[in-house]
Formats: C-alpha cells, sequence, structure tokens
RNA sequence: GAGCCGGUAGCUCAGCCGGUAGAGCAGCGGCCUUUUAAGCCGUUGGUCCUGGGUUCGAUCCCCAGCCGGCUCACCA
C-alpha cells in the first residue's frame, strides 16, 4: 500500500491496478475468485420503498440476498460508503458499507471501478428513501486491471464509434442499451424457429465450403484447402443444398446461416451475415406471400410488442395484407413514358438513359430486357418502397433459378419484399426442369465469359439432383440482419452485427 | 473505387491570426456516518493519427498516407 502512482495515463492505471492485484494476493484474497454464491440476479432484489425498512427497523430475520456486479460507483462519505452495482441486464443495485462491519468496510480501498463486486446483507429503506442493501459481506470477485473508458455513472459516453465496434464488450459496458439490441435479435432468431418448426419444416445445416459457386449472384471469398489442394468458395447462399434436400425428400426445409459475399461494405453490407432460406414443396410462391405477411407479424409482435413500428422516424405497419404489385406496374407507376412491354424498346430507353447519367459504371455485358427492367425498377421504385410490398413478375433474365410463369414465360413465379426501401426477402416458386435448369446455367456461364463476376458457375450435381425429380416447391431467403436492424430501429447494420468487419487495427 | 467530414489526456471536447496545449469527468493523495452524476482541499497525466514540406518556429498552413463516419457506385 506504499505505492505513490501519480500516473493517471492508461499504463500507470493499468500497473496501478495490477499491484493492487498483487497486493491483494499477498494478503491471502485471490483477486480472481470463483467461490461466491450469488442467491439472486440484481434485478431480482425486492426494491419496492414502500414494504422496505429504515436501517434501524431492519429485522434479524428479515431476507438476505447475495448479489454481484459491475462496480461503477463509488461514493465514500468517511465512514460509510454507498456503492453501486450493475447486473446483467443493466439494472443497478445500491450498496450501503458501513464501518461497523469491518471486513467489508476494509475492502473498499482496494476496489476500483470496472470490478466484479459480490454482496450480501438486507434491504432496507436509506434516509433519502431510496432502497439499499446493507452489506455484511463483501467480496471482490475480479479485478479489472484495464480502467473502463467513459461511462460508468457519470461521465461521458463513448462516442468514437470505432472503438465501440472494434471493442464490442466495452461498448456493452457503456451501453447497456447495445446489449438489449443483441437480445432482441436473439428472440428475433428464436421466434424464426418456432414459426418454422412449428409448421413441420426441419432446421439443417448445410456446407460453407464449396467447388462451385451459386444460387445468387454475388462475389465469393475464395479459400484452399491444403489436403485437397484446391481452392473453395465460401457460400453466397444456401439455396442449392437446401433445394438438394428436397430432392432427397424433407418437404420442408429450412437453414440459419452465415453466408459470404466479397463485396462492398456500408450501412447495409456487411461481407458475412445471416440469412435463412426455406423451402416448402407442393407450394407456390403466392403461398410463401401469405406465410411471409405471418412470419413478420409473429416477429413484430415478438420483438415489438405489436405490427406498428417505426424505423429510424419512420412509421410501418407490418399488419396483413401487404401490397402487391408487378415489377413492371411498379415501373410503369413511376415512369409513364417507359416503353415497359416493348423489350426491344425498353432497352434502347435505358441505354439511352445511362448514356445520359455518366456517372453509373454498369457493365454492358448484361443489358437485355430483364435487366433494363431491373434497373428502372431499382433507380426508380425500390427506394420509394417504404411500406410493405411484395414486387412479383420479375423478368427471367435475373431470376436463374425461378420458375417461368405457366402464362408469361419471360416472366417468374417471384416476388421480392421492399419495405424502407430495401429488400428483405426473396421468394420463387423453384425451376425444377432440369433441362431448363440447364439452359440457364449456361446463359450465366455465357455472362461470366463476358466479364460478369457476379455470375454462377455450371452446377453439375445440381443438375443431376433435378434430373432425379424436385417435386414442385417455392422457397424464400429472408436477410436476418436487416430484419434485426428493422425490428430494433438500428441504422447500420454493424449494430445489429456484433462484430462486424472493419480494417484491421493499424500498428 | 470516388467525393465530403473527422482523428488533441483513459472518456467527452475546447484550442482565435502559426509562438511546442486546456476544461469537465475518470485517476492518484487527503477530509467527511445516508450519498444519488455527492461535496471540499491537493495533484498527476499529451508521439496533438503517421510521414514529409513551408517557416526562425507547425496541433494549426501545404502534400502524401493510415483509420473511421456519411454520401455515391456494386450488392442483400
Amino acid at each position: 500500500m506504499s505505492d505513490q502512482t501519480t500516473d493517471s495515463d492508461l499504463e500507470g492505471q493499468i500497473a496501478h491496478r495490477t499491484r493492487k492485484a498483487e497486493d491483494l494476493r499477498g494478503k491471502g484474497v485471490n483477486p480472481w475468485a470463483n467461490d461466491f454464491h450469488v442467491t439472486h440476479a440484481i434485478a431480482d432484489v425486492p426494491r419496492d420503498i414502500e414494504k422496505l425498512p429504515t436501517e434501524d427497523q431492519i429485522a434479524e430475520q428479515d431476507p438476505r440476498y447475495a448479489v454481484a456486479g459491475r462496480l461503477l460507483q463509488m461514493n465514500e462519505k468517511g465512514k460509510v460508503a454507498f456503492l453501486f452495482l450493475r447486473g446483467d441486464r443493466g439494472e443497478m443495485i445500491q450498496l450501503f458499507v458501513k464501518v461497523n462491519y469491518e471486513k467489508a468496510f476494509a475492502l473498499l480501498k482496494d476496489l476500483q471501478l470496472g470490478d466484479i463486486v459480490g454482496a450480501r446483507g438486507q434491504m432496507f429503506k436509506t434516509r433519502i428513501g431510496k432502497a439499499a442493501m446493507r452489506v455484511e459481506e463483501l467480496r471482490l470477485l475480479t479485478k479489472a486491471i484495464r480502467p473502463l473508458p467513459g461511462k460508468l455513472l457519470g461521465g461521458q459516453d463513448v462516442k468514437d464509434v470505432e472503438s465501440r465496434y472494434r471493442q464490442r464488450y466495452v461498448d456493452m459496458i457503456s451501453h447497456p442499451e447495445v446489449a438489449e439490441v443483441f437480445r432482441k435479435r436473439a428472440r428475433l432468431v428464436t421466434e424464426m424457429r418456432r414459426f418454422f418448426d412449428d409448421r413441420g419444416y426441419v432446421e439443417v445445416e448445410t456446407r460453407t465450403l464449396l467447388s462451385t459457386n451459386g444460387g445468387a449472384a454475388a462475389r465469393p471469398f475464395v479459400t484452399h484447402h491444403n489436403t485437397l489442394d484446391m481452392n473453395l468458395y465460401l457460400r453466397i447462399a444456401t439455396e442449392l443444398d437446401l433445394k438438394r434436400l428436397v430432392v432427397g425428400g424433407i418437404d420442408r426445409v429450412y437453414e440459419i446461416g452465415r453466408i459470404f459475399r466479397n463485396e462492398g461494405m456500408d450501412r447495409f453490407h456487411n461481407p458475412e451475415f445471416t440469412t435463412i432460406e426455406f423451402y416448402q414443396a407442393y407450394a407456390t410462391y403466392e403461398d410463401l406471400m401469405v406465410l411471409t405477411e405471418q412470419l413478420f407479424e409473429r416477429l413484430a409482435v415478438a420483438v415489438c410488442g405489436g405490427t406498428e413500428i417505426t424505423y429510424q422516424g419512420q412509421s410501418l405497419s407490418l399488419k396483413a395484407p401487404f401490397c402487391r404489385l408487378s415489377m413492371r406496374d411498379a415501373v410503369r407507376a413511376a415512369l409513364p413514358d417507359a416503353p415497359v412491354d416493348d423489350r426491344e424498346a425498353l432497352v434502347r430507353y435505358v441505354t439511352q438513359r445511362l448514356h445520359e447519367t455518366p456517372h453509373t459504371e454498369h457493365a454492358g455485358t448484361r443489358m437485355d430486357y430483364g435487366h433494363a427492367l431491373t434497373h428502372l425498377f431499382e433507380e426508380h421504385v425500390e427506394g420509394t418502397l417504404i411500406q410493405p410490398t411484395f414486387i412479383t413478375e420479375h423478368p427471367i433474365e435475373v431470376s436463374p433459378l425461378s420458375r417461368r410463369n405457366d402464362r408469361t414465360p419471360e416472366f417468374c413465379d417471384r416476388f421480392e419484399l421492399f419495405l424502407v426501401g430495401k429488400e428483405f426477402a426473396n421468394a420463387f416458386s423453384e425451376l425444377n426442369d432440369p433441362i431448363d435448369q440447364r439452359a440457364r446455367f449456361q446463359s450465366q456461364v455465357a455472362l461470366k465469359a463476358a466479364g460478369d463476376t457476379e455470375a454462377m458457375d455450371y452446377d453439375e450435381d445440381f443438375c443431376r439432383a433435378l434430373e432425379h425429380g424436385m417435386p414442385p416447391t417455392a422457397g424464400e431467403g429472408i436477410g436476418i440482419d436487416r430484419l434485426a436492424m428493422l425490428l430494433t430501429d438500428q441504422p447500420s447494420i454493424r449494430d445489429v452485427i456484433l462484430f462486424p468487419q472493419l480494417r484491421p487495427e493499424g500498428a
């Protein structure tokens, strides 16, 4: 205790706290003890002021509670001290330590903010009418060698988002509301599982490493297997394996899993993210629209308590039914002069517009009717779809895995669900005609040869699977991170991913 | 990948016209037997993101880089 450390920089504080821990060990106190028995969560300790005795009314038979939590504040007042501990949900308990309880009082000088502390005692009402525990036993359970930055109680919030994302543990200590976002995300996923389990879907886990890239339009990550001495792709979708399982006889199947796309990062994109994909035999995309409405309603109720929610100041209603609109009608409404039904004229129309707006990098490798229509939709409609809207009848060129519509084979039996101007779900009646599927893969290969880095590989095994016969099936994928953003009202995908991708910390 | 904005004490931030830096909180040493973001006395702490340049002199001006945020492009 003779240390006269005056350093207040980080190294000095760490050194001081480390010496403190060593001193304690020298006195026979384990600074990282694990023999304290908690009887109650801090949240579960009764604190109804009306029912609590004043200090001199405490009776020997009044219940005792043993709690533990992080020490966030210490007010020492001579021969008495008040401490605040915070528990696992961000709730606080006030401790009252008097000089009369000698051992407990003596420990105070070895405690520092951020330490994990255990306390045992009886609850009472302080002179200013606050609930507090009169501590009979006080224990240091974990010495925090490194001081916590910023706000504990009082002090300032840590606002530097970089350190918040890099050191999520610190972020969560400083901001209990951050932990709450991730609890809600967990609730969302749990509820989603229940929803599908209740309907007889089987949850599976398929492979992440693949030798062919498919199931979506995206650039993959490449990795290398040493023993096989071959490059493998990290999956960009779970689609093809799940449909293999439908061929194999699991009529209702889903996977909640991480997928990887080697593309840009921004407020709505992280290189690894989580999707649910589900497939149901003998269903159509129209059945899935109804199912999707039920799912979104249920998730909103479970996470937000109702179907009327707010996202970043916008009021949204997730109450069924959602609006349904074909892509052509949507484009027509936004651009009355676009020749939506004339395939060649529409390509010319879009090509001309692209020349007029030179800032676009859009490659000329895939300008056909389907891409032209989709381009107009994405440019002029997508961002305006605030309330939940199903966009149906996508062109075949942008849907290499979807079933053609029986009446208008240039379009397919597909929908995407949009909300707050973003895509949230993508679903279609699955293409199960192996001959057509081979042709679609062929055109993907041609696109890839022409420089389209997002085109799929020809998946021979998948075609072979379809040749064995896949029942008529509908399938859907939903981005869980975006859904979590929506239901927790977070502005950035980084706020719903525990450890979002950042550049490595500089040396 | 492009544009804009930012990086100063552990945290939040000031810092004028270029003269090598301040506050609050945290820390450290005291005082106080009912505090509530306690109070009072004293006190420590800085690679001003990095590297160049201009200058007698750079946290400040210029250039390059690193990291982050936002917008745009690609994508979900």
